[in-house]
DNA sequence: ATAGTTATTGTCTGATATACAATAACAGAT
DNA sequence: ATCTGTTATTGTATATCAGACAATAACTAT
């Protein structure tokens, strides 16, 4: 890699750098999106909230490693959710203690359990990302940044992959899903119209004889769908169109 | 970062990572695509070629690492070229000598002097990526993969960014930066539909009395556009539609 | 003047988004 | 059972836009 008027490598020839790596894990609560955050329990930023992550270890690959943070975090195999690589933040000084260098990702998960509030381990929760976006927490390091990159590259991907079925259980109904893009996007789109959209792309398979279980409050019952294709979730599709975000009250007039 | 159950930060209780970058810089020389390349005179690998990269510096953020590198490589300033990070490739053993997790970048360079074929440096010299995607170059480390990314992203951003007219020169005509799509993406659009899709486009101004200079070959002269606002090159914008990928020859039935 | 070449504008057609109306299928209240 | 409210699903009409391709415009070279 180096041209050559760089040092040669050397086990003391280059500099002394950690890798970490920190994961912003996504997940729909109450119609609400949040993010897991755990709370430090030592300086610095100690008491501030930080995103899970740690260092890669030795013989660990990036993807794994944070793979493995998820799971210790959230007790659910990568399986159920949607991994990907956000990108890599290294600015001197983001951590006052030493140069860290770290990789950051992001994860979609349908359900999560109540993380356990202080075990062994660190406090963690998770937190309404609105509350974030509005300065409301008080965010350890650069998690700020990298927290706002996450979102962004979230709402992004709604618009063109399938990867907001990640948020729903396997077996969905077209509302459910709607409510996804609504609530990550704080938009609201047309019902008849998402219905066709999702109807008219082949990556999404009715399921048969299947009508949406959970108690309603009445309304016709919906039927049930799924992506079978796990690699149909991350493949481009015809986009969504996302419109300006509208206000809670467009009723009267 | 570390949830609790990780060892505490300190000088030497972390594992031992070099951190790298590689820049992979696209230009069209030709009406081809071409990667700079370095051939390393060192092993591994020695007398492979390799993508230009070295160590990040102790004070240096991520980006200023990946743009020094560009300058060394290129003399050229980032300010005429595009460069964005790809991605981190840090799979163990991808480096034999030593854990080495490399930040990617790619960038877009408009014209690209011949490179120095071997000075005190290394030699380098600018590659068509038709070469590389034949398997017509062995490539060091995972190299390889990173190119095929950077090459996919590329081709990603030119369909809903300007990005394309970061390989022409400040002024050009629709034609010429048609001729860019066409080369990268291996495809044919038609040039009635696509000036109007520029020309829609009120990113892009028109030069006010400015006809195509350099030498043609006959032909009506062209008009000059520019992208005055630097934002406005990564910024979102209707998408080229992306076609498959045509033979040269579609004349005779 | 003529032929060849590239730039630019026009036109038509088909696909698709959007708004919004209409119908279907339920729960709960009366 | 009927009526009301609610959600799901289908229809429809309009506007927009991509794609194919024809027609001009403005040059160079012969």
């Amino acid at each position: 890699m180096p041209p050559g008027s760089h040092p040669p490598y050397s086990p003391d020839n280059f500099p002394r750098v950690a890798v970490t790596v920190d994961v912003v894990v996504f997940t729909i609560r109450n119609d609400e999106l949040h993010v897991l955050l755990v709370e430090r329990g030592l300086e610095p930023f100690k008491g501030s909230w930080a995103l899970p992550g740690g260092f890669v270890l030795p013989d660990e690959d990036l993807d794994t490693a944070a793979a493995r943070e998820l799971q210790e975090e959230t007790n659910l195999s990568v399986g159920g959710s949607y991994l990907e690589q956000l990108g890599s933040y290294g600015t001197p000084g983001r951590d006052p203690r030493m140069r860290v260098i770290t990789v950051a990702y992001w994860a979609a998960c349908a359900e999560l359990e109540q993380p356990r509030g202080g075990g062994d381990a660190a406090y963690s929760d998770l937190v309404p990302l609105a509350k974030i976006e509005r300065g409301g927490i008080r965010l350890a390091f650069d998690h700020h940044r990298i927290v706002r990159d996450a979102v962004n590259r979230l709402r992004a991907k709604l618009e063109y992959t399938a990867l907001a079925t990640t948020f729903c259980p396997p077996r969905f109904t077209i509302s459910q899903l709607r409510r996804v893009y609504e609530t990550i996007w704080g938009a609201r789109l047309d019902p008849g119209n998402f219905q066709r959209k999702i109807r008219r792309n082949p990556a999404f398979k009715h399921v048969p004889m299947a009508r949406s279980p959970s108690p309603r409050r009445g309304g016709r019952p919906a039927s049930l769908w799924s992506v079978p294709l796990r690699s149909a979730v991350v493949a481009d599709m015809s986009p969504m169109v996302r419109r300006p975000v509208l206000s809670d009250d467009e009723s009267e007039e």
